[in-house]
RNA sequence: GCCUCUUUAGCUCAGUUGGUUAGAGCGUCGGACUGUUAAUCCGCAGGUCCUUGGUUCGAGCCCAAGAAGAGGCGCCA
């Protein structure tokens, strides 16, 4: 007989009809029902053994995380915590799991001690409730660009460019470690090396995503991204992906529109497609805020500011104006940050970034306009001569979560930035080429793909949203 | 990289001023139980108190170094 899924067996109507059910025992209880789960969905189903039917030894084989294929008929439950259960009349055992050495137990465990049992972790509640919305985003993200035009462009994951600047860089090399050919001047000589140039781990698509963009109008990519920052934070990993969005004959607003626009369609999928995974993580949030003291609980739950966001303009705003905002706040003038504000020019402080969103405006906040000197080269400076082009989301509780501008497309101009910033105009020919030849207005954002998990599941750690993740001083599994 | 905190049973934690035999809940295991919903009831077992060194008659507790984890900051997405 065909395995069903337990989430086809659930939205079925019992009525007595034979099927097979394949997956992992969640609870035995009474030595009576089994709580069977393969992952499919959130709930289990109900099997109900009679024990007079089955040997004794096959039963105590029936521990929790053991496999399990059962057959039988599908009718109405008598208990009252779901609709059908499967009246069992074959058991086999699949896979057997000792419970004496199982680290999952029937219990609350800590998102700390799952951590460390990663390749475990899937099988609780909670993570398959992270993976599988995790799955839905991804898969969102793709119709949304999809559904407006955009080429979906793979960019390199092993680049020789090092001239972006978002961060350090893992080589890659084949060279002996121990003993690499040399240059007249001692260094490792990396012509010998595999691409016979020095190579790393892409740290963004988006310079190759402009070569794209010029020709095909609207292309975005998805896909991992290395920063070998020693950052020890629960927002970064060393290892992440990203969306990233180019758009030709584009501006900073109709970058802002897209960005908006994505976020929204994205967290208003999820909630009407993943509606049981999103209450239960709801439910365990509002749990956890139970144990937390009055004054550290969130004003709005999971799904209130899920909703908020969809329902919500974004803020706009310049940085100037954002300034001028924290400059005159509460907290500035009583000294209670610990980077008063001062003078323009600055770069903001996460403390003030989380002010601006979760106390000033209380809502997503798009900042625009920065200090040139703070952002990067290839950002379109604007007329102040002061500024560029540039903008950022901030998310609550997040942070930033999509960074992104318009791009400067005039070659003269973007030349003279770099020399300004020392980026080797020579190494850069081919993103140069884009401006000599038919250039045009154009912008782009990244966005974050784990922090957008993190804000639609409420979880609080960027590791805990990643099946394995990456961060320094570990790559375990 | 910097700052703070934490590390005691499989898990989550308590452990008084440094004092003799280190506790609880949950889980496991054994037993009872045929309508349970992370069932319930009874019982047993389970410890390198993170590691190393030091102070002391005596250290889970004090000191030092190290390791691991968490939070904050910086870098950013």
């Amino acid at each position: 007989m065909q395995r069903i899924p337990v989430k086809e067996v659930l939205s079925t109507d019992p009525s007595g009809q034979q099927i097979t059910v394949m997956g992992w025992v969640r609870s035995f209880r009474s030595n009576r029902f089994i709580a069977l789960n393969d992952g499919s969905c959130l709930g289990n189903l109900q099997v109900v053994v009679d024990f007079e039917q089955f040997d004794e030894a096959l039963l105590k084989r029936v521990t929790v995380g053991a496999a399990l294929s059962v057959s039988g008929s599908l009718v109405p439950s008598q208990g009252s915590g779901q609709r059908q259960e499967l009246q069992c009349s074959s058991i086999e055992i699949l896979g057997d799991c000792d419970p004496g050495v199982y680290p999952l137990q029937p219990k609350k465990h800590s998102l700390e001690f799952l951590r460390q049992i990663a390749h475990l972790r899937f099988r609780t509640n909670t993570f398959g409730a992270i993976f599988r919305i995790r799955h839905q985003i991804a898969f969102a993200i793709h119709e949304f660009f999809h559904n407006r035009g955009f080429y979906y462009m793979h960019s390199p994951i092993i680049t020789a460019s090092d001239a972006e600047g978002a961060g350090e860089m893992f080589r890659v090399t084949t060279l002996d470690l121990h003993n690499p050919p040399r240059t007249e001047n001692g260094q490792p000589d990396f012509s010998q090396d595999f691409f016979g140039r020095s190579a790393h781990l892409t740290v963004s698509g988006q310079l190759e995503g402009e070569l794209a963009a010029l020709a095909l109008s609207k292309i975005y990519t998805f896909g991992p991204t290395f920063r070998a920052e020693n950052s020890n934070t629960p927002r970064h990993l060393a290892e992440f992906w990203m969306i990233e969005p180019e758009v030709a004959f584009a501006d900073l607003n109709s970058n802002m529109d897209l960005a908006e626009g994505l976020l929204k369609f994205v967290i208003g999928k999820i909630l009407s497609v993943c509606e049981e995974d999103l209450k239960f993580l709801h439910d365990r949030e509002v749990e956890e805020e139970k144990t937390k003291p009055q004054n550290e609980r969130s004003e709005m739950n999971l799904l209130e500011r899920l909703r908020f966001c969809v329902d919500h303009d974004f803020v706009r705003l310049s940085y100037t104006e954002a300034i001028d905002i924290l400059r005159n706040s509460n907290p500035n003038k009583k000294g209670k940050f610990q980077f008063p504000v001062e003078k323009w020019g600055t770069d903001l402080q996460s403390e003030h970034e989380r002010y601006l969103v979760e106390k000033h405006f209380k809502k997503p906040v798009i900042l625009t306009d920065y200090p040139k000197e703070i952002k990067a080269f290839y950002m379109r400076q604007n007329e102040d001569g002061k500024t560029v082009a540039a903008m950022d989301i901030l998310f609550p509780g997040i942070g930033e979560i999509v960074g992104g501008s318009q791009r400067e497309e005039r070659l003269e101009l973007l030349e003279r930035r770099m020399e300004e910033m020392h980026i080797p105009a020579e190494e850069m020919y081919w993103y140069l080429d884009t401006r000599r030849f038919g250039s045009c207005p154009h912008a782009g954002f990244g966005l974050g793909f784990e922090r957008l998990v993190l804000f639609i599941t409420g979880m609080n750690n960027i590791r805990d949203v990643i099946p394995f993740p990456r961060f320094p001083g570990n790559a375990e599994f």
